[in-house]
DNA sequence: GCAATTATTATGTATATACATGATGGCAGA
DNA sequence: TCTGCCATCATGTATATACATAATAATTGC
């Protein structure tokens, strides 16, 4: 444990100051030379010690404790944070372009559009209440000619009344939203599950065979906007969440 | 779309400036008033409408800008961004934590334990090379009486030395590694999968079940730490991402 | 009329300064 | 000895200022 902690030899090559000792102390926390509970040196000396002013280590400490490597407490000073909860970053990207990225071309079909008054299992996906009318629309992706993920969508045709007279056949549903419908809020839900009979013939596999299914729900200013469920067959599909302390900085 | 946007009528009740600021303009953003591409007023135009430094107002497009909110361009200014990716945050817990949070005692059980030179199959989780030891551990986690995860872990002996001589019975592996050993890096791999039989045995359901599957490979300073294939039978469990725009700041 | 140069502009980084805030510790008085 | 007040210290927020940088606009030179 290096405790008092001298500015790198190396001249920085091209990066900021902040960048640095962002850097710097990351380093020295995460290779676990400071180890958790470990009171940093305070501001003014490591301003000091990299001959800097006191704000600009000031603002890389705030951004460290943000990220939740370190704890501050006035008077007393800065620690090294207790590791918690790994907060895993989860890129939800298109699936036109999730397609892409498989060197596969890309192509969609509706397989089901209907606009209906929200049955109760609708209204519990959408967390509505009260009798509003949806719009319920299925598409299947492909990548190439087989059947890449089967999109059940519900839209809240309170929210979106424009999405009734959409054509869903040249843009995907999620694609149109995304480009039109300003969201607040959004939350995933990831579990696995099997096939059913229909499920099973749409995405052309053996029914009960174990799928992927990520369910996205969507929110603006507290009110509900759509719910989509994607299906992914089989085991070759997989999410990807990364994790790195303070964002590289 | 209020393209002078006057500071907020209502005198602050306790939150800072910045915070104030922060959360005039990501509500602007999220509520379709500023629309991607739009070009948000300059700084010392909103640091004057707000009757403070252009300073702090430039720090908080710095944050937005992180954030992925908004896009910064010299001399042109500083605009809405097109919405991309989203990057939700997915909170990963230990499984004591998750257990607990159903209510249900946790217990676990160390299913095999052993420690040998690493096999291809174990050198490709691993992302290894050459001919290391690894310890393999294969654990049983438990809420009341019935299975809730199968744990696979492999550690690099290389790495980790000390993990040889540790007692798993009294602390789960993972739990004892967060606690000793530093990483730097973590990826997440999430799939589903049928349950072959020997999983479906010892997880107590018919094989062919569909699973969740949590891979997680950890790294320090580039050299591979452990890999566990966290296995979740049924379709009840499900991981959950959420998805705020600026953290809230 | 077009390319090269210069000026302007808005962001980007860093500084020195000021005062607020909230623990902590010590000192005084009963 | 215990309580209450006050000085101190380290962080927290904000300011005014300065100069760097990059992209655009204007101007010059040929």
């Amino acid at each position: 444990m290096s405790d008092d902690a001298a500015p790198p030899p190396e001249a920085s090559p091209d990066r900021t100051l902040h960048q640095r000792i962002l850097s710097d102390i990351e380093t020295r926390i995460v290779s676990g030379d400071w180890p958790p509970g470990y009171r940093l040196p305070f501001e003014v000396d490591l301003a000091r010690q990299y001959g800097c002013a006191r704000m600009t280590v000031n603002k890389v400490m705030t951004q460290l404790a943000k990220a939740g490597l370190v704890e501050r407490r006035r008077k007393s000073g800065t620690f090294v944070a207790q590791p918690r909860a790994q907060a895993a970053i989860l890129e939800i990207h298109d699936i036109s372009r999730e397609v892409e990225q498989t060197g596969l071309p890309y192509s969609y079909a509706i397989v089901a559009h209907a606009q209906h008054r929200a049955t109760a299992a609708e209204r519990a996906r959408l967390d509505l209440d009260g009798s509003a009318r949806v719009l319920a629309v299925t598409a299947l992706h492909r990548a190439g000619p087989a059947p890449f993920c089967l999109e059940e969508r519900l839209i809240n045709l309170a929210a979106v009344p424009e999405a009734a007279q959409a054509d869903f056949s040249t843009t995907a549903p999620g694609r149109w939203l995304v480009e039109r419908v300003p969201w607040s809020a959004a939350e995933h839900r990831i579990h696995a599950a099997s096939a059913d009979a229909s499920t099973a013939a749409r995405l052309a596999v053996q029914p009960g065979t174990a799928c992927l299914v990520v369910e996205r729900r969507t929110w603006h200013n507290g009110g509900p906007i759509t719910h989509a469920t994607f299906t992914y067959p089989g085991e070759r599909h997989s999410l990807v969440a990364s994790f790195t302390p303070a964002g590289g900085g």
